[in-house]
DNA sequence: ACAAAAGGCATACGTCGTACACCTCATTCC
DNA sequence: GGAATGAGGTGTACGACGTATGCCTTTTGT
């Protein structure tokens, strides 16, 4: 029983239970161990999701290094993307680090490397790495997520008038949010708001941002400060 | 005593000792009552959380009607940003709820409307808004923010040469991230990734996605699902 | 005047992270 | 071979936390 086992333990007992419900305590119960033993091998609870945040980064493609800047970023996003999907709790445990680990800054700088590699000036690089923010990770800053937060309060369908009255209601309190979120299909049934960040919307945002960045590019932006 | 009282306590106590801080029993000492006498007022922390984004959202102006939706937008998202800005721990805390409260559907919609009174289809209304993700609130992805988690941790400023040991430890492993984050004045000393979310990054990060969104606007974009 | 509601209080329970002291081995060094 | 060492598991305990429950006092509506 070492680090990496505990680590591992971590993770799919998140991808269980949500990021919320894991406890020390319940984390040693399912290693079959006494709470304190796990002290051993990780300093603390911080210690531990920086961990497990290391264990998600592993799953991450490398860089290819072998085609435009373009095409790798998009690769990477997308793969880390779905690395995160996988453990719907990891983009809450990214976002709750203060400090960043080794393995983060390692992944950070392969994005600035392909920035740089791709012709960018560090300036240029540095000002679209912020734009891209948490895509950077694979995922739009989903408000009202429910990430990782698997609680049981999923109600009932509620019977077919109710959903209408319902419907109605809210049509009357949002207009505009009810004729955007009937405009286009979703995965699931939530409107604008709700943590619906669609494979295509996220890939919307981000060629918007690539379409942009290469506009900038071309034309040797700077800062000019 | 009253509802708003204990909201307004909270955001001010928030604003002095951070949001992770914030438990409910401190709260009542601070405002000179037992905990319990709290859930008079407050159905339970989840609701005393959404009270407090609810305080926020009230001190972002208005929407402004009488210009064009870019203009409109971006006025908008300066001012949440600044709003936010005075309370650091928002952020995390809008980020948290799991449910969107009746006022954050509210501004959402008042956003949905200044596209559509654009003349944005309801279909590229909506991508946009996903685009626009949590800058819609006036902040980018920070990820690791430290946002209204200002704990002790702030070691003292360390010897001349230990900081340039550091630096070159940085510069040694991580080459792109010192390369880009030299290249660019901060107003910290952080390297990115740290919560480095000027002023100027968001403006260009927001400005980048408005022009994307005006050139597909005029080019009458469609989603062609 | 009196019932009812509103609002504050005291106590208590279960959960959490983790400090601290102890124990039990396997390994290492003479 | 025997003692020292140290890594790793254990047991107990402490102080926080959110909050259920029940009691009491004060205000309010009739």
């Amino acid at each position: 029983m070492n680090r990496e086992r505990v680590l591992e333990a971590a993770v799919t007992l998140a991808d269980e239970i949500g990021i919320d419900a894991l406890s020390m305590r319940r984390l040693a119960q399912e290693v079959g161990v006494v709470p304190m033993a796990l002290y051993k091998h990780v300093a603390d609870k911080e210690d531990l999701l920086d961990g497990m945040v290391e264990v998600i980064i592993r799953e991450i493609d490398p860089p290819v290094l072998d085609s435009c800047w373009r095409d790798a970023i998009r690769h990477r996003v997308l793969s880390a993307r779905s690395a995160l999907h996988h453990h719907r709790w990891a983009r809450q445990a990214i976002e709750s680090r203060s400090k960043p680990t080794p393995s983060v800054l390692e992944y950070q700088d392969s994005f600035a490397g392909i920035f740089l590699a791709g012709g960018f000036t560090p300036d240029l690089a540095h000002h679209v790495m912020h734009a891209l923010g948490g895509r950077m990770w694979g995922f739009t800053q989903e408000l009202f997520g429910g990430s990782g937060n698997p609680k049981g309060n999923a109600q009932p369908p509620a019977s077919p008038d109710a959903q209408a009255e319902m419907f109605a209601h809210m049509a009357r309190l949002y207009p505009n949010i009810v004729t955007i979120a009937t405009a286009t299909p979703h995965d699931d049934d939530s409107v604008v708001g709700r943590g619906c960040d669609d494979q295509y919307e996220f890939e919307f945002a981000l060629d918007l941002l690539l379409d942009g960045f290469e506009r900038l590019h071309r034309r040797r932006w700077t800062s000019e400060r």
